[in-house]
DNA sequence: AATGAATGAGCCTTCATTCAT
DNA sequence: TATGAATGAAGGCTCATTCAT
């Protein structure tokens, strides 16, 4: 995924650690989350073991990262986009860049490393991230009246579409991506809308 | 899980192996599947490493067994009980039981486990095991008219129904359990079942 | 090799022993020592683990058990066969013999094995064994002036003799029995003899 | 044996690969291979094992690298001393190195190992080694007249040589260096060059 | 005599992390 | 900052041998 791209003038230290970090979200498209290696890593970002050291303190770190990086993209890129007449195209759109997302740096360790507990970045507050931009939009629809959630409210409805949706990525992790994960997510969140009209 | 409780006078053979197989799954409840190791389970099991290799060629296989106990469960003791009057009522319980099924044997890690395809039970035909059983179910729903389809088959809407009852009991596991995963499935499902309506 | 497929009448123990026994050999065949384990050679035996202990005590005995073997062979059946006019020629029909025998019974890790100072067979006196039949033709072309040791008595001349020979098998078995091993006794021999010329 | 004792200023590292490679070649002369674990050697070396893994992929390889130096060592250091006025004398004092080499480092087990077909040198080109040197002296002898080889090439001339000089060292092994090695690999060299008497 | 389940020490190998240079 | 050699705990798995049946 071409993150960061834009930037210029980076310093020496901020282009190792981009390269670090570039080579661990490589590496996720690749293989397991277990069966990356630190050597790995430094091997294709072209440093040395005590270098990776320099920037993480563990392992994990490399790679919780990408969370953040996640909720920026999502914040800065997506939300902008999202200005579709209805709100059902608005989470439709939404999703096709989840898809988007999913399919190219996620895969089926790297989202249970991501949710895992331990994770520091798991905890924070959801509105924040890219989830906040989803209820932004459930909340519209339920304000304009376009959207019923039959008593829930934006927060679980997002959940709702969320944790299908995932299911779906999960599943399209376990077939290898062996079917457009953009169609079938499109297809998918058209079906659990359904549950929203009016 | 109650598993195997009614049958009686094993050879001792028998035993040992379900007492391999049980501590495996208990193990399984507790500790992420890459962290039990073979120490764990034949400690738990009281039984020496070399038992277990005389029971299971491979760490995997052990695991991968319950993904055949877990067929051979909605087969034989769900099946029978799916005689409600309504199609809907029986997904509905289909689901009970998966998810009653799930809160006791499956996590996070076992479920990519047993997705894992080199599990080879993995490309098994789908309407032998616990899918089967959904899909008659929907089928009958199909065929009298009280699901719609738009279009798919028994099967695709078994996947559709899989997929995101799936999502959700991972997200049960990311929440380490947190909420009460029964009334989570219903409501799902319920939803769900919005898209199925003629 | 057929050993002992002239005798008749054996109990079911002797029988049992010798399944034992042809299995162990048979593998040698096939295999590198160090790689057989007991399973193999008792399935191949279709007898159990158990029964194997109840003949052999360790593991090395069976194999052990293979040189005796070797000596009633050399003593009982080739002996009588080194009928030929010259002692030259007697010589020549020894290692022929020993080339079959070899090529059939013995690999690398065999004859390691049986020349290992704790197999209790290997200190046993020379004479009595399949050297014992090699000394005898050699001393008989010493007494009839056919050979000259040069100094050396027969047993000298056939350990120089059986030394350059094993010298050959060893090569064969690292070759994997790549060349014809009786052709190539038959020359290194003549070579050999060369020396013993008065 | 004292190779590499000439070199100064050798890099840390180089001097740990350098002492676990000592420390093997150490324990080859004591214990069978296959009897020698990574940790008795990383123990000798005064080293952990994860640093025998720097080194050596896998426990053969530093025992492979035996093979290479015996190469070394006869192409840089014995080839140069043959310069004795005939064949016939350069043979011997091949020989007289081979043995010398053979009762330093050689071993049953080792020599069974370089032989073992999976050794990566094994089926290197014979004339690059130190049965290249041996080569050359005997095609010499053969194009001044000095030998015959009585149809056969230096090539063939080198393996029958070797094949028993070989038989010897191995019995040598049986015997666990019971006797001198050197005098009776001169003895049955010149036993053996009687067959290349023109 | 025959069985084969049970044992457990011990093997090779991996890899995140540290630290002296 | 950057390096990469060194560490060592820990893992999966093997197999000769024992012993109750």
């Amino acid at each position: 995924m071409a993150l960061e791209e834009g930037k210029k003038h980076r310093s020496k230290s901020e282009r190792t650690k981009l390269s670090i970090f570039n080579a661990a979200v490589e590496l996720l498209g690749e293989t397991d989350f277990e069966d990356i290696t630190i050597r790995d890593i430094v091997r294709r970002a072209n440093v040395s073991v005590g270098t990776f050291y320099n920037y993480y303190a563990t392992k994990m770190e490399v790679f919780y990262e990408t969370y953040q990086v996640a909720d920026q993209y999502f914040n800065e890129t997506v939300a902008p986009l999202l200005d579709q007449p209805t709100a059902y195209e608005r989470v439709l759109c939404f999703f096709e860049h989840y898809a988007h997302y999913s399919s190219e740096l996620t895969n089926m360790k790297m989202t249970r490393l991501l949710y895992n507990p331990d994770n520091p970045w798991f905890n924070r507050d959801p509105d924040g991230g890219m989830v906040g931009v989803l209820i932004q939009v459930l909340q519209d629809g339920l304000d304009s009246g376009e959207f019923s959630g039959h008593g829930d409210s934006a927060r679980e409805l997002a959940d709702y579409l969320m944790i299908c949706v995932r299911g779906l990525i999960y599943n399209w992790c376990t077939e290898k991506g062996g079917y457009d994960l953009y169609a079938a997510t499109q297809k998918l969140v058209e079906r659990l809308m359904a549950a929203l009209r009016p």
